[in-house]
DNA sequence: GGAGTTACGCTACGACTCGTAGCGAAAGCG
DNA sequence: CGCTTTCGCTACGAGTCGTAGCGTAACTCC
């Protein structure tokens, strides 16, 4: 992450436990103090070690939010339940159990509002956090073709285009109630949000390989 | 909003240029500095008054901002555009239109991220933003009743949930895509969306009052 | 095993922001 | 004119920031 490949072969090499220790720290701040009144010497004292070690290896709180949050994402997977609509509803109450968390709604929230100005630390969310869900899309879509659900696409560039709306439609609307909303995604919420999606996906494609455009530009 | 009912008839009123001032100058320290690096004293500076006197307006710099941002959203409308379809077009652009400015971006996220921990925080929030969005998905529906485009509802509940997941789904994509995915929102893209959403709310409905369930429980 | 290199814990520091208190003056009302 | 509230201004202790300097610890290469 914030080690590129350019790990120098000599010296005392950084505490990998250390590491762990900063994460779980900031997630337990997270937790107790939100993402404003956290700080960073508050965090060190946490895990046990000292402020400049810190230093050493975040430029920022912002940097260090990114990485204890991103690490909250790594459970995300998408598993084979058979048809396109399990696998929506599951990964949509998987990414809604993970937001549920305290320290992954306030801090992934402040990190993006602060990455509004900040195209370096945009590029490190998206990289370790908006990509992995990202793929999720891309990979359900993959399924559902070979089982016949959806059409294959043929041109690329419309097909790129539709990724991009259904993972804005899935993850803007899981994070919306979630946050906005404040209420809770459960299985019912699930169910009807798969049934209008899928529904008017398959809409779209019918309208785009079939007939007519009843909705002119 | 900060002065409720109970404004005293005696002594010197507060004055509203001040208030007027200060909500701009945060709107535009917001575009400068972004959230983080936004003070309570430099606000105060560029809108010509005493800092004691923003703290006697407001709790703190979670409260300022909402307000500030607040106010970007009264130009939020729904102009009768012929159809559900155009309307829909309509409001995403509008809303669109708005979150693309700076000062909403980085302030908008920044108070939704606090509102995690801070409940008189979120009804603020939602008392001044959110329920002047969901007012438009309430009258939209409204008028696509009453031109035929939508059936009449007939159990309130139901029509409760599916006006919350239109809601969610809607803000919550145009959010998800001007924030995080950044990538702007337009005409071609708020096509595309609608179409989709469309579709699935009258596959939705159809399926509800028609005939058979392909989506059993 | 010694030399070289890097990371670590610790302390201390100036700069900055926070939120509040106290004061005298200003602006309304009866 | 008295009463009340707000205003601008100054000052203050408390807390955080990010960095510098130092001696020590850990690891690699010769």
């Amino acid at each position: 992450m914030h080690r590129p490949a350019s790990a120098p072969r000599t010296g005392r090499p950084r505490s990998v436990a250390a590491d762990a220790a900063i994460l779980a720290a900031t997630r337990a701040a997270l937790v107790e103090l939100g993402w404003s009144k956290l700080t960073l010497g508050d965090v060190a004292t946490r895990a046990g070690v000292a402020k400049t070690t810190l230093y050493r290896r975040w430029a920022g709180k912002n940097e260090l939010v990114v990485d204890a949050v991103a690490a909250l994402f790594d459970e995300l997977e998408l598993p084979d339940r058979g048809s396109l609509a399990a696998d929506i509803e599951g990964v949509v109450l998987q990414f809604a159990a993970i937001l549920a968390r305290p320290e992954a709604k306030s801090g992934l929230m402040a990190v993006l509002a602060e990455s509004t100005r900040d195209d370096a630390l945009r590029e490190r969310i998206r990289a370790s956090v908006v990509d992995r869900q990202k793929r999720l899309v891309l990979e359900g879509r993959t399924r559902a073709q070979a089982r016949g659900e959806l059409p294959a696409e043929e041109d690329p560039g419309s097909a790129a285009r539709t990724a991009d709306l259904i993972f804005d439609v899935v993850a803007g609307a899981v994070v919306h109630r979630t946050l906005v909303s404040a209420e809770p995604v459960d299985l019912e919420w699930a169910r009807g949000f798969t049934r209008v999606l899928l529904l008017g996906l398959a809409g779209a494609a019918a309208a785009q390989n079939g007939p007519p455009g009843e909705l002119p530009g």
